[in-house]
DNA sequence: TCTAAACGAAACTCGACAGTTCCGGATATA
DNA sequence: TATATCCGGAACTGTCGAGTTTCGTTTAGA
């Protein structure tokens, strides 16, 4: 998405039509099929330790990669960061089949599956470790709020929307604000009571506090 | 609360009872005076830097004291820092004198005044400072969620429970998890989605979020 | 008034880490 | 095959900050 790739050679579009600024430069190429492993290694270690705790040798190590290698593609440890953050491959299956199951409230309970619940968690573990470079670096921010905090909420949005146009919900209500919960008061569990998040805490979010929201009133099936 | 003072004089309490290892020491005495200066600026400073980006010499410097008499007094700057955290002084009027406008609606919107969203904003900050360190220092992570996070929820829960007490509220709602809402959506809309946490925003919360959960219905004057 | 400790300020030690450079070996172009 | 660049690995430089020590001054107790 968001790569830096100071290097970034001109011809691997077209080679044939090499024609401006491209120095068809000599020597040993670079070996591109690292990067995502070097990326993939500086997520793992963010995850551990945090932006701080995080050092060049500790992702070099778990990516069998030399420092130099490192450094050559990315000119800091900040931007190797951006950018493994931007480039965090999307979920397992979010954006386009969603479940259909004719109510909001089966949407939202055929959302959680184990696999969710811990790539979740792994994300956040990743965000707590970016706040204190994120309050200086804006698109730290943006990239961390775009790979980890929209998607959620966009699958949130979406299956609200249909509920609307079901006339399941009214369409009066705040859409945006709706499909923020599940997102802010997981992380919240997560991150500042340190509590377990689990399907029971995320199914009574759902009917506890969502669908209330939301103005749905509780099915036969609801306790 | 959980202050560190590894040199506490047990002579401050009864000095003419001081017959168990009292050394009664002579010179100088510690001036104690200085303890909340210097926890206040190491307050300042993490609301500003965060754990991480914070130096002892911020902190002597804005305390204006050496850095020997600060690690005289904490054997390290976790310590301080616990300290500074476990002793930030408890909001303005949290606990005792609540309002009371016989509504759950009018009792939550009557907490919102401009210097409370300012210190939870302040608060908050510092929570994010803090981040990194509390994954690894449990104590920290306890000490956090003491100052800045329970004294809020506490009301809420007060709130709420007084509303159950008045029958307006059903008596077998999730207490702590609405309860919890207001930070976790307060905290979320801060920090990660980095917006303006503002009276609209808290109504709005309230309304839309809070009040369906409690299973109030909107009264008159709600549009 | 003498002594021991605290004070602010500044110099110091020491380890950690970002970033650089060098090495021997591999590899792609000319 | 010669050359320029890549590779992983390791040594190196420079900075920064936690924690310590020193110094001249101040203050409480004996």
């Amino acid at each position: 998405m968001t790569r830096v790739d100071p290097e970034a050679p001109a011809e691997s579009l077209g080679d044939d039509v090499a024609s401006d600024a491209a120095p068809a430069r000599l020597g040993r190429k670079r070996d591109h099929t690292r990067d995502p492993e070097i990326l993939e290694a500086a997520i793992d270690v963010l995850a551990e330790t945090g932006f701080e705790g995080m050092t060049i040798d500790m992702v070099a190590t778990r990516a069998r990669a030399g420092k130099a290698t490192i450094y050559r593609r990315w000119p800091s440890k900040a931007d190797l960061v951006l950018d493994a953050v931007a480039c965090m491959k999307a979920s397992e299956l979010d954006a386009d089949h969603l479940p259909d199951t004719g109510t909001l409230r089966g949407d939202l309970v055929a959302m959680i599956r184990p696999k969710t619940i811990e790539e979740a968690q792994r994300k956040l573990r990743i965000m707590a470790g970016l706040f204190g470079m994120i309050s200086t670096t804006p698109e730290l921010a943006d990239a961390a709020h775009a790979a980890i905090i929209e998607p959620r909420a966009a699958v949130n949005r979406a299956l609200l929307r249909r509920a609307i146009e079901r006339g399941e919900v009214r369409d009066d209500v705040d859409v945006d604000l709706i499909a923020s919960i599940t997102p802010a008061m997981v992380a919240f569990r997560l991150l500042v009571e340190r509590r377990p998040v689990d399907s029971g805490y995320l199914v009574s979010l759902i009917d506890g506090v969502l669908l209330p929201a939301a103005g749905v009133v509780p099915g036969p099936a609801a306790g």
